[in-house]
DNA sequence: AAAGTTATTTAGAGTGATTCTAAACTGTTG
DNA sequence: CAACAGTTTAGAATCACTCTAAATAACTTT
């Protein structure tokens, strides 16, 4: 069931999204959606484009991964209070999270059951299911 | 395997840890520990204190969050980018966390079984396990 | 392709949670 | 109780992120 996205039509996704396919947006679609999955951070994003020569303020950043996580094509990511992080890959998965390095690393959702898990309280939907494993380690490893 | 903690001897656990007994710490221990598992902020701590006559400054909420957490007293839980949230129950479990009332509740450690989680990659260690079921719910409900 | 309309970008100010700093204070020990 | 190390604290500082209002760029009409 793994999606298949090679080399992302970004000027479509937008189109279809519903959004003006801009100077930044479509920068900033490639290099998240060009070369498999990837995490990243609005910081990190913004320092990428930079250094990829794209002239993109950073609060067009957060305004982009927030804009394309509603439109679906991001997820957001919670395993660290202190910055948020993007996962281009949208599908149903959990992740590694390595702390003292701040690597994140997909798990197939596939591969994970959970059993025994309770049913929601009274009055509430279950809107997710997000497993973390924390990891402390050596450094090397995932994006 | 539900842990024992009647009427907590703040005083003795401070002790244990090696952190001195001072005013701050013994009202804050007392409140957190006296009376079930509680998920708190530091803002929602510090109010409380002040709520109940004792003069506590925020920085110190947060030192004492953060010393009582390395002691193994309590356990940060982290579910929202926005804020940190320390648990008194420091066993083995999981969470349901209502996002849109920002309300956290346990679920046992042992009611939940993962099956087929990876390994760790090489050079890393699991340092714990996290689950989160996130809710969108009614209000009612939860600490 | 010029004009009009509306969405987008952006610099810079503003926020909110958390941390830092340096001075005042308080437990503990001799 | 003097002396010292550990604590507390007000206030400044930081950091990630959001907001604001003005400038700019995309679509649509002519």
């Amino acid at each position: 069931m793994t999606q298949d996205r090679p080399y992302s039509q970004t000027l479509t996704r937008l189109r279809t999204a519903g959004l003006r396919p801009t100077r930044q947006r479509l920068a900033l679609g490639r290099l998240l959606f060009d070369g498999g999955d990837r995490h990243v951070t609005a910081e990190a994003l913004h320092e990428e484009a930079q250094g990829a020569g794209v002239s993109v303020s950073l609060a067009t950043v957060y305004n982009t991964l927030h804009q394309f996580t509603e439109a679906g094509l991001l997820r957001e990511v919670v395993v660290d209070s202190a910055r948020t992080y993007f996962d281009t890959n949208t599908s149903d998965h959990h992740h590694f999270f390595v702390e003292n390095t701040g690597s994140l690393m997909d798990i197939e959702g596939n591969r994970i059951a959970i059993t025994g898990l309770p049913e929601a309280p009274e009055g509430t939907d279950v809107a997710g299911v997000d497993v973390i494993v924390r990891l402390h380690g050596s450094g090397r490893g995932g994006t």
